[in-house]
DNA sequence: TAGACATTTATACAATCATCTAAATATTGT
DNA sequence: ACAATATTTAGATGATTGTATAAATGTCTA
């Protein structure tokens, strides 16, 4: 479980950025305009969450589509669940 | 879902804390000699854990003592679950 | 190839953070 | 009450981080 995991979803911007993503895949551009920092900000956001591995990226002509890594997110799932999980997952 | 616990999660040094506290309960003193850190540097990791609400104390005499609190460990898997979820989870 | 658009990279800066040492607080035993 | 032990709090410092603006890169279309 490597370490730019947890420090890159402990950014709130970035966190949402993810949310964004959960709905469905977005460009750069879209991404960006849900903020109201700068685009080069949200891009360096979106940077850091690909050096995490917790996006993916695909060239679009222009535009550059970014994607959730789920494979990832289980992995975040099996971490807390193995070490700290307990009981509280059963159903789910 | 609380923005401090992300912040305190993002550091290595508290998420080894936490997985001490897995094995069993532990006073500052005992996690901090695990640690090449001074003890008020530890002592200020905890301090983070526990407005997280990652940890509890209990006063035992001189000592301290510190626990897991798994109830916001299974809040975190039901946040990456939910949001982010996907099927990695299922057989656990 | 030039210009427009989309995105990233470079650079700078203020804020936050991890750590340190020293001082303060709390508890126990004499 | 005093000394010893356990832990936290205060203040300082160097490193990292989030953000901004400006420049660079990549792609499309005329």
């Amino acid at each position: 479980m490597d370490d730019s995991l947890f420090r890159a979803l402990a950014d709130p911007t970035r966190r949402k950025i993810l949310e964004l993503l959960t709905e469905k895949d977005r460009t750069a551009g879209e991404i960006a305009e849900q903020f109201p920092i700068a685009f080069a900000s949200v891009s360096h956001h979106l940077g850091v969450l690909k050096a995490a591995d917790l996006v993916a990226t695909e060239r679009e002509g222009q535009h550059i589509r970014y994607r959730l890594n789920t494979t990832v997110f289980q992995e975040v799932v099996r971490y807390f669940m193995t070490r700290f999980g307990g009981e509280g997952e059963k159903h789910a």
